[in-house]
RNA sequence: GCUCGUGUGGUGUAGUUCGGUCCAUCAUGCCGCCCUUUCGAGGCGGCGACCCGGGUUCAAAUCCCGGCACGAGCACCA
């Protein structure tokens, strides 16, 4: 019995769910976050609960956020979703509040100032031994806070560590940095604020001031698990039930990250955020990758700890379900031949009927006008001497000559799509292959060529027109 | 090295909590067939897996022990 979509969050309370999506905004989402989103806003469906897409901007200097991408990200999400997230917030602009709780863990002795340099610290922490900041009381922490804030103290002097215990197995848990010095100005606020926390610290008091239920994070946090629930233990908050998945690769797209992306696109090695090669949202979408296929192959996927690695193929296979009965079928020849068919006293029709889409999904025709009897056929087909034009008839090739032998199917030749000159127009078809651009030229044939829509070029696979224009159509390839 | 996690066909995934209904699900892939309407759409059929070794049991993918493999964290990144 093969259950269908996701499996049940643990401790779920329908109506009293809240989850939580944060990414960095140092450029649009990528297939990768696909993932979180789509877990996420389909677990909060399910459950008749919220999403709240969490911005961590908290790193003006290793990851610098990016101003536009802010707005690229929630528009990325609305795609995917189709509709926008429940709550936004940034963590830049909530910087008040992260203090806040800084400073009242200082006051309360479980956190404190450390001024000793990340080496050093490490050694001790490594050998279980408390570091000599650990002694301090709360009225020298809260002085030499003052002095982190006020910008007194330069970036690498002191963090903020979260008490927790030295003899803890796992060493990353030993006293957890919280909050660090960063001097480099933020793009959204400025240099308002001298020390901005870290991840662990700014995303568990984000989760609890927002009351999140459910985190759905990748496998490598799960330390972050460990400390975040250290420190709410501290504070006496229960922590979030937490869910985990494992890392995905695709095949097809190399190991791209963000910060990659973006320097990539600085240096012009691609056309921008939207470059048809590039594994973000937007490129995939302007290909004419259909959203709802795109959350069914997620959500297929399922929340498994396993590290997968799936091809596009299957991503592919999910989207020519969802699309094919919106796609109108067109011919599309490349590297066209002429041929002059002789119609050898068989009696055929001067005006073909076409349907849109072969199992009539589609209402309408193609009508194709025969009058003039040059055709244009692929190239690679001329190899078979006897060969059928698809919905038409068998014919005999001799010498750029098409003999038509017969209107009915007589045997089992190659079946070949093919054009009738008059109704061509040229096109070109631009084909994203790993990092190459490769340009097909061709022949298309001219009937409602409707920009933005994605057809089936027969024999050939899914396109999306991008423009068409007097001289040419530009076609952009989707997949087979 | 320390800490944590994961191992089901080519690729993913269900089943593992409470052992039998599992000679193991579904999708994708590959192969073949059908369709005078696509080699690439659609329909139909086929191929193919429980990491290894012990143990417990009438019975193990599921429980126990021991290996092995792979991955992640050990950042004043997210």
């Amino acid at each position: 019995m093969k259950k269908t979509g996701l499996k049940d969050l643990p401790n779920a309370v329908n109506g009293n769910v809240v989850l939580r999506f944060a990414p960095n905004p140092n450029g649009p989402l990528t297939l990768g976050h696909a993932r979180g989103v789509t877990i996420n806003s389909e677990y909060a469906k399910n459950y008749d609960g919220k999403v709240v897409l969490r911005f961590d901007d908290t790193d003006s200097k290793v990851k610098p956020p990016l101003r536009d991408a802010y707005t690229w990200i929630e528009e990325d999400y609305k795609w995917l979703t189709g509709k926008e997230p429940d709550i936004i917030v940034r963590a830049s602009e909530r910087m008040e509040i992260y203090m806040k709780y800084a400073k009242k863990m200082l006051n309360e002795g479980f956190g404190y100032v450390c001024k000793c340099s990340a080496e050093n610290f490490k050694k001790l922490r490594d050998n279980s031994k408390e570091c000599p900041c650990r002694m301090k009381d709360p009225k020298e922490n809260l002085s030499d806070w003052n002095e982190m804030i006020s910008g007194l103290l330069s970036e690498g002097m002191a963090v903020v560590r979260v008490k927790t215990d030295m003899n803890l197995p796992n060493p990353a848990l030993r006293d957890w940095p919280a909050l660090r010095i960063q001097h480099t100005p933020h793009p959204m606020v400025g240099d308002k604020y001298k020390v901005w926390p870290l991840l662990d610290f700014q995303s568990a008091i984000e989760d609890y001031e927002q009351g999140v239920t459910h985190i759905i994070r990748g496998k490598d946090l799960m330390d972050s698990t460990r400390k975040q629930t250290l420190l709410y233990n501290h504070f006496g908050w229960e922590y979030p039930e937490t869910l985990y998945w494992g890392r995905v690769k695709i095949h097809e797209f190399g190991s791209f990250s963000t910060s990659g992306m973006r320097g990539e696109i600085e240096n012009k090695n691609y056309s921008g955020w939207d470059d048809p090669r590039l594994p973000t949202l937007r490129a995939l979408r302007r290909r004419g990758f259909d959203s709802d296929a795109m959350r069914d192959f997620w959500i297929d996927l399922g929340l498994t700890q396993k590290d997968i690695s799936v091809s596009l193929q299957t991503i592919e296979s999910f989207n020519s379900s969802k699309i094919d009965s919106k796609c109108e079928r067109r011919v599309f020849v490349r590297n066209p031949q002429i041929i002059r068919l002789d119609e050898n006293n068989v009696e055929i029709e001067r005006k073909l009927v076409l349907n849109k889409h072969p199992l009539n999904e589609i209402k309408g025709h193609r009508e194709w006008d025969l009058e003039d009897l040059d055709i244009y056929i692929e190239s690679t087909d001329l190899g078979a001497n006897e060969i059928r034009l698809k919905d038409f008839a068998d014919v005999e090739i001799q010498d750029s000559v098409g003999i038509i032998q017969s209107i009915d199917r007589t045997d089992k030749r190659k079946i070949i799509h093919w054009l009738p000159k008059t109704i061509a127009k040229k096109a070109i078809l631009t084909i994203p292959k790993g990092n190459e651009i490769i340009i097909q030229e061709g022949m298309m044939e001219d009937i409602e060529i409707m920009k933005n829509s994605i057809v089936q070029l027969e024999r050939v696979g899914y396109a999306k027109i991008e423009s068409n224009n007097d001289d040419v159509v530009k076609l952009l390839w989707l997949h087979g």
